[in-house]
This record gives C-alpha cells, sequence and structure tokens, in this order.
DNA sequence: CCAGAAACTTGACACTTGTCAAGAACGAAT
DNA sequence: ATTCGTTCTTGACAAGTGTCAAGTTTCTGG
C-alpha cells in the first residue's frame, strides 16, 4: 500500500510538473509574441531587451528570468513563428479545384501577405541573415527553411496535379525563384514602391504555368 | 593681366581642392575596406568603429573624421563594395565562345565565390536585410540589386545568345532565382554543409538550359 | 491561515557604444 | 623657420547594453 500511496503522489507530482512546464512554456511564447512586435518593428540589431519590455506588458527582467539570455528568447521568437507562416497557403491548397482557383488564391495570400505582415517578414530575412553569423540560430533557421520549401512545394505539386503536370524544377529550386520574388518585392514595398506588389502578382501569374 | 594673374590662381586653388578631394575620397576607401574585413566577420549589428579600428591600422577617431556618422561609414562600404561584385562574370561572358564554356566557367566562378568569398556575401545579405529597416541603406541596396540583376542577365542572354535562343523569363524572376539558390547555399555552406557548393552547381548546371 | 515556492520587479553592475572636443603631429606655403 | 590648415590621436562623456542579485508580490498546497 505504501508503494501504491508513493505511486500515486508521483503520478501527481509529475501531472503538476508537467502542468507548470506547460504554463512555464505557454509563458514564453508570449514573451516571444510580444519581443516579436518590436523586432519587426527594429529589426535584431537595434532590439534591445528593455525596449522590448517598453512595448510590452512586461518588465525588463521577466525576460531573463523565463529566458537563458538573449539568443535564447530570439531562438524561441524565431521558432514560434515558423508554425505561423509554414501553413498559411494549405487552406488555398486543400480546398482549390482548378489551376485558376488555386492561382488566384494564392496571389490573394501572397499579396495579403506582403501587405499586412511586411513587419514580420522583414525579421525572417533579418534573422536569416543573423544566421549566416551566429551560430546559435543555424539550426532553426535551416529547419525554417526546409519548411517553407516544403510548403512551396505543396503549391507547385497541387497546382501541377490539377493540369495533369509535374513541377519541372526541384523543390529547391522552386523555393530559391518564390522567395528571391518574396524577397525583393518585400523591399520595394518597404521602400513605398507601389508598383512591387502588382508586379510580383503579374510575375508570378506568369511564372506558375512555365514551371508547373 | 591682373585677370590672368587671379585667373591662374584660381585654376591652382581649384586643382589643389580636386587633388584634396581625391587624397580625402582614397582615404575613405582605405578606411571602408578595413570596415569591410571587420564587417564581413561580424556582420553589421555585432560591429563597432571601436572594433573596426582595433582590427586595422586605424584609430577610432579617424572615421569619424572621415565619415559623419557610423551609416555614412557604412553606405560607403556598401556602394564601394558594389563595385567589386558587379564585374565578377563580365570576362566569362566575354572570352565564352560556347554554351558549354560559358557554363563551366561561370560554374567556377561561382563555386570560387561561395569558397573565398562567403564573408563579403553574407555581409551584403545582412546589409540587404538591413535596408529593410534602415532607410538611410534602401537607396544604395537597391541600386546594387538592380546592378546584379543585370549581370546576371547578361550572363543567361549570351547563355542564349550562344544556342540561338532567347531567356524564357524576366531579369527579375531569373536574378530572383540564381540569387535565392546562392544564399540558401552561402547559408548551407557557412553552417559546414560540404554538399551545399556541389548541390548548388548540379542545380544551376540543370537550370541554365531551361531558362534559357 | 500560513509557510514556502514560484513569479515578477527593481535597481545596480560592469561594459560597450557613438560622438565629439582638445590638442598633437604633420606638411606645405610664405 | 614660422605659420596655418589638414590630418590624426587621445581621452572623456552620456546613453544604452546584457546580466544578475536582492527584494517584493502572488500563488498554492497543507
Amino acid at each position: 500500500m505504501a508503494r501504491q500511496v508513493t505511486g500515486a503522489a508521483r503520478r501527481v507530482t509529475e501531472a503538476a510538473e508537467v502542468l507548470r512546464d506547460e504554463k512555464f512554456n505557454a509563458r514564453r511564447i508570449e514573451l516571444a509574441e510580444a519581443a516579436l512586435e518590436t523586432l519587426g518593428d527594429l529589426g535584431f540589431a537595434r532590439t534591445s531587451l528593455r525596449e522590448i519590455a517598453q512595448n510590452s506588458a512586461f518588465t525588463h527582467g521577466v525576460f531573463h528570468y523565463y529566458f537563458s539570455d538573449k539568443l535564447d528568447l530570439i531562438c524561441c521568437c524565431v521558432r514560434h513563428y515558423k508554425a505561423k507562416c509554414v501553413t498559411r497557403y494549405d487552406e488555398v491548397v486543400a480546398t482549390a479545384t482548378s489551376r485558376d482557383e488555386l492561382t488566384e488564391g494564392f496571389l490573394a495570400k501572397l499579396a495579403a501577405t506582403l501587405q499586412n505582415e511586411a513587419r514580420m517578414h522583414r525579421l525572417w530575412y533579418d534573422l536569416r541573415a543573423q544566421a549566416m553569423f551566429e551560430t546559435a540560430f543555424r539550426k532553426d533557421v535551416l529547419e525554417i527553411d526546409k519548411s517553407l520549401e516544403a510548403m512551396i512545394w505543396r503549391i507547385a505539386s497541387r497546382y501541377a496535379e490539377l493540369g495533369g503536370k509535374r513541377p519541372v524544377s526541384s523543390p529547391a529550386a522552386l523555393y530559391a525563384l518564390f522567395d528571391g520574388l518574396f524577397q525583393s518585392a518585400l523591399l520595394r514595398h518597404l521602400a513605398d514602391d507601389k508598383t512591387a506588389i502588382p508586379e510580383l502578382l503579374d510575375e508570378v501569374r506568369r511564372l506558375l504555368p512555365t514551371v508547373c
């Protein structure tokens, strides 16, 4: 019986531990989300923990309580950010029943992303560049890159399938192409170039049938 | 005669002024080159004027003497850096007499660049990302981007010409494609991925005949 | 209700940063 | 040789940085 009790007691403590862990992790994500706001505004180079704290409901000490250091925080931000991005086009891919439908759905989301989430995306490009200098970022960044490549590949495959074809180039080349176009359009958009978005859409509209 | 003297005198002072300006500019470039060393090592975020000075033969004060502020210095670096890059493949384009020759020349230079100038290129990607946050960089970065696009276009046009064809996509799309591939290969190369360079070469070798 | 743990705040630390002023070294014209 | 403008060095300043320890509040199990 003593054994049962200790067993039950251990289960309870373990459950409590799990709960605490979850709460801890949920808080980390809250903090990461708050940090992303400032990071999107200022970029990695100009963002300090105090600035993050000031633009949020938290004090700068909390960040040190939940993260071992600044890099740990940023890494958590990057990882969290990933989850949001990768599924962006999945619904379009799942519901589209024709090439045109897929094209228009994709383009609409593309334009909306560029318009409304420019800050987050410039942060992504910033962090990807930082990963070339900072070893600590590399693993996460490479992983996200792979996920994005897979995301593009899902779109292209579906598009090809709807036309009874197969994509003509590799996942890597396709991702490079779309990522490059998006990056360039983003920069131009941020530089107040009103033609950036329409020209990106034109380009993609023209490109899709030739690559898939 | 008095007029001639003052005219001559003015010519002399003007000549002296031009000389001084040239000397001043030459010094600025020296300093920019020294700064590029450290920037390539540490990236924009972690590079301070003092660090630049310590890794060079100069003291940190000189930089303030020749540049109005840090951004001015970095801008000068970016502009100077541009001149080097844009002509990298011109010789290959000019001398190649067949598609194969052009391909192999291009690939060789591509591999060498990735191998030997990784530091400078990661700096470029860093600065391009910074331009999304820092207005002061945008003009120069957009200009360099245009030059690089033109550079890729020269290669593609020549390649197409040698096959009696024309490139099938726009300059923008072609640049996006190659830039995206290069950027991804660079990150992998810096992460000690030995397959990065050969896989890039394979990809480009496969791609060239399909786009031109 | 209360003790002890968890969550958070505050303020201080050591250090780095960009900037700049004061002056030294240098060079050239008089 | 002296004077004057250019070039460069040095040291200082204020602001900002990541980090952390000490203390306060809040929560929670008994």
